[in-house]
DNA sequence: ACTATTTAGTCAGGCAGCTTGACCAAATTT
DNA sequence: AAATTTGGTCAAGCTGCCTGACTAAATAGT
């Protein structure tokens, strides 16, 4: 309980940042996308592999962050059937945003934990952690 | 990251040996509406609160688990308005079961942990979880 | 080189779980 | 005893996801 009530928190507090800093149209799913396609961007069925829902769901997804001006797409520069997904100067304003949010919403947690508890909590919930299986979608 | 991944892996955990378990027509949701439930009962109205749900999206909740056989109703006993609803025999058993699931995911964590590395896991969670909102709804 | 299969993506329709709004009956307040 | 609040349901609608069917480009097989 105290595990997903910490998960919780930690994702309102970034939520809650997030939409405070202006960016008040996209919900913490969103976040997800944006990790993906952020760097060197992503297709449509990357982004759907990564939030482990379908292509249909993902390119909705893509349309409505394009939509509202987080996203942009572009032709692939190797594969003319697929189009590349990549942040606007919004959408990497955005990510700047959440990253402020997150360092934020833990910096309590870091101010009252000792070095070694940092590494014991660390170590804990990386024992637990399954590698992939981010998005918690229950 | 490692957070909302610990989290993830526990809930799937739970769930997958919940349904293995034979309660394969339930959702990690109805876990958190048994534990309100659980013990000396709730309303609907309760039930919603407890959720952070409107009492008409708490009351189809109810009227599923009922179908499903988890829940009963029972006339409040002091308010006429109301009705109370308790788990059946085989809503105790499931949450027999998801107790025993938690334990089971849990377990090898416990092994891997010395005890003050489970406790400083226990303060960093505590640190960040806020009292109440529990059920991750995002 | 030509056919067959796979892969990226969209269109269309449907469903589950939630919402808001309107309402009734019992309890509580004035 | 009238007015308000509270517990619960009915009805309708929305949103985010799903499945199924399809097109076009890439890749594999012969």
């Amino acid at each position: 309980m105290l595990l997903l009530s910490a998960a919780r928190a930690l994702v309102d507090g970034i939520d809650g940042r997030v939409r405070a800093a202006g960016f008040d149209d996209i919900r913490p799913a969103h976040g997800f996308a944006f990790a993906r396609v952020s760097g060197a961007g992503a297709t449509v069925t990357e982004l759907a592999e990564h939030l482990e829902i379908t292509k249909q769901a993902a390119s909705q997804m893509a349309e409505e962050l394009i939509r509202k001006g987080y996203l942009q797409r572009s032709p692939h520069p190797t594969d003319a059937r697929a189009r590349l997904l990549t942040l606007t100067e919004k959408g990497h304003a955005c990510t700047r945003a959440a990253d402020a949010a997150a360092v934020a919403t833990l910096e309590p947690l870091g101010r009252a934990l000792t070095g070694s508890q940092k590494q014991a909590l660390r170590t804990a919930l990386r024992q637990l952690a399954t590698p992939g299986r981010i998005r918690p979608t229950w």
